[in-house]
DNA sequence: ATGGACATGTAATTTGTTACATGATTGC
DNA sequence: GCAATCATGTAACAAATTACATGTCCAT
């Protein structure tokens, strides 16, 4: 059915970011599906602001739509197959726009990172467990890498994506980052483990590779996502 | 009323992270409130894991007394304030050194970065107000490192702190990345509005602190939480 | 005596997930 | 024909937040 009344309101509705990120996904040229936005948001948008459910993605196209930030075409008889394609409009291209100068602060980052949550729960594990959880993470982290540079890889070049690119390299960069804090964290571990008392000569602790751990993790079905 | 029946259920409860973080803050020696946790939580557990709202952090209490995951004692009249203090059971160190030792995998970080958000959407935003808000999330991020170092001074000796304070050094050098990453950040976004060719003579930007940016942020109200 | 920190909780609501149902199309 | 992928959605539930209600104790 029609969308109720797209009320044109003067001030941009308060909606949870998840909104505006769906919203700001459709801002880019083209109409995309829900199927094509989940998608999308699993390979980019995952890695500096998460991914939601397709099925609130759906739900968060049906909202923009009833705002009349967003407008939907359902695909003709010429087109395969049944899909509802959204296209954002000039009212939610200037909502979106108002969010994202900032007006209300969406609040500062917020990480939840069950690998910290174990390590700061350590006197509870034996800590060779721990430093397998840790090692465990470094390899999934190297394929988030890997995934980040296909995707940038992708956005290379086009000049419509330069802002997602760089939101992109961040992640790359962020990654960069986590897999030496990982290392460290490993160090830190290790140090604990051998005794409050460092021998100076316990290995310079080569930041190198470790000694076999398992191959790269999963680079496209996310394991655990 | 008391707990209707502790049902000391064999195999540990599949329970959200958040009642795992909970009850990982009670694994520590002593007994505490929810009150008392929140604040914790608000001050440590936060830069790696976040804070639930102290409404959350009691109903988490209670669901745990029910699992017999932990017990609870009025205060007598002997205390001056009327409080709830609760301890860890052995059930729920057992349950909870189960879960910690992963064999269900708690599954990646999940980071929700807001201002990467906007970066992302750069191409709505003014250059300048993009590049505020960048110098302003550095701002804010150096208030934080600086409340995670006090942070860290308080757990450091204590033996029983040992792993909570190599998760706050992580969160410490984390909260340094971050710094980094922002100055690069503003690097890639003054290269895209300096136009395609960068000029090399283009100030090699001193890293050092912005011109007077406000203070540290809330470090109890989350004004944004 | 007044305001602020301490302290606990309930209710309403929103947000987000999982599981399920359904069906078309493509490639083997 | 069959499995995988495409595609959309509903329903039930779980997780989490906000707003509210209530009261104590402490310092000024």
């Amino acid at each position: 059915m029609a969308a109720p009344l797209p009320i044109p309101s003067p001030e941009p509705a308060p909606l949870p970011p998840t909104a505006w990120a769906v919203l700001g996904l459709l801002s880019f040229p083209g109409e995309r599906t829900g199927y094509e936005l989940k998608k999308w948001a699993s390979s980019s948008l995952r890695h500096f602001y998460w991914s939601p459910a397709i099925s609130q993605i759906y739900a968060e196209l049906r909202r923009l739509e009833a705002l009349g930030y967003a407008t939907s075409r359902r695909s003709g008889p010429e087109e395969p197959r049944a899909r509802r394609a959204y296209a954002i409009t000039d009212a939610g291209r200037a909502a979106l726009a108002a969010w994202a100068a900032g007006g209300h602060d969406a609040g500062p980052p917020v990480l939840k990172h069950p690998l910290l949550l174990r390590v700061w729960l350590g006197h509870l594990t034996e800590p060779a467990r721990l430093r397998a959880m840790v090692s465990e993470h470094i390899a999934y982290t190297r394929g988030e890498l890997a995934e980040v540079a296909g995707a940038l890889e992708h956005a290379e070049g086009v000049e419509a994506w330069a802002h997602p690119q760089i939101a992109l390299r961040w992640s790359a960069r962020h990654l960069e980052a986590e897999l030496e804090l990982a290392e460290e964290l490993l160090a830190d571990l290790a140090r604990l483990d051998g005794g409050p008392d460092v021998r100076a000569d316990a290995r310079p602790k080569a930041s190198g590779a470790g000694p076999g751990h398992p191959g790269q993790p999963p680079d496209d079905a996310p394991t655990h996502g």
